[in-house]
DNA sequence: CACATTTGTAGTACTCCTACTACAAAACTT
DNA sequence: AAGTTTTGTAGTAGGAGTACTACAAATGTG
């Protein structure tokens, strides 16, 4: 009889995920909490062969609560669940000691797959995530992540960064446009972005601008 | 013997949302559809007495298909669901014709009260959304830029703030480039802006993203 | 109700930008 | 010092985006 606890603030997710899980393993005891503090509790009082938790709860976050879990019950696989789909995040939950990543709108064979997948003690990792996940070990990371860049390139973050076209740029640094581009393109490798309003958040969010 | 319709392309809202409400409506007869176009279909085929609709779905949003489902069953209350809390988006949809507005972390006696609400007729609106109804109505323009927005324009706003290309927003929502090119036009006027990264800062600033 | 404005939608003709590739000069490594 | 990686710089080709125009349908207003 497999054990599940599911973790997450939504009812309707609580729900949602219950009922996926019973129509796969009819015979599964299935445990609800709505917070990180019941979740560590119940962790810790009780046995489970899976936790599957949301990452953003009120107060302590899921990360947090996975660190806890790590402590207790080093071996007790752990799914996250969050509303961003394969995004930065997944790396630092699998850092954390995560056995999967998944996003809110998984499929539910999705879903079975994983919690199949951690039962039997291995990690579930996406396509989307494992491609993430090379792409950042190659380049050491862990570091501000501008800090990657060369002087010029830091030049070209923060003025694409506040809006200024490529063209704009070009002219102000007095350099042909395809070069501002270069730059570009090398800024969004090291940083592992994608678009300019990738670089815009991230340079409001480091105060840059 | 109540009918429900429930549209949200997440598998795991679906089963959620008909969880909760079947523990309250036991012979409910509760159908899923999991995007606009079959929200649509159904409602026009079928006869049901509350849809429960989530906002975001591909394809065509669940505004759109508010707006089909209010010409081919005026009387047919409908409750749009959001991930965004009580905020902006609350007072369109409302103007939009639906019957209430909720959000997905609204917990399971909130949903059958609305539920039951809508049933009888009425509409259902809760402490927050009241608040920003009274504020919105009151200061009601000059205050928040966006509001000059249509719906449309809005959408393609809070799109070009996230990063999203042209290009990409124009499949998303099956229109030509060019048209979402006009809708961008329309709102740099509108909002005296000049570039998208004035757009994503101003989303960041008022929490649209 | 007639007139004015806003909205939804797209085409044209053009400019901008990007994804790559390239290569020499610095700057590190060993 | 020889080898490797990172910078600074740009070109090419083709896709992406823009400005502006257009027009019908929906909405709003006097």
């Amino acid at each position: 009889m497999i054990r599940i606890l599911i973790a997450d603030d939504h009812i309707i997710v609580r729900k949602g995920l219950k009922q996926i899980l019973l129509e796969e393993f009819p015979s599964a005891h299935i445990k609800e909490v709505s917070d990180a503090e019941e979740l560590i509790d119940e962790t810790f009082s009780s046995k489970y062969d899976v936790v599957i938790s949301d990452i953003s709860m009120p107060g302590r976050s899921g990360l947090d609560a996975l660190h806890q879990i790590r402590e207790s019950r080093p071996k007790l696989p752990v799914l996250i669940l969050s509303i961003h789909p394969e995004d930065q995040y997944a790396i630092r939950v699998l850092k954390a000691g995560a056995s999967g990543y998944l996003n809110k709108g998984l499929a539910a064979e999705e879903l079975v797959k994983a919690v199949r997948k951690v039962l039997s003690g291995e990690k579930y990792i996406s396509g989307a995530v494992a491609d993430k996940l090379a792409a950042t070990l190659n380049n050491s990371n862990d570091k501000e992540l501008h800090s990657l860049l060369s002087n010029r390139e830091f030049d070209v973050l923060k003025l694409l960064a506040s809006g200024k076209s490529v063209k704009e740029i070009a002219e102000r640094i007095s350099l042909s446009m395809t070069t501002v581009s270069t730059y570009r393109f090398r800024i969004m490798i090291k940083m592992q972005m994608k678009t300019n309003a990738d670089l815009t958040r991230y340079a409001i969010d480091h105060k840059l601008l």
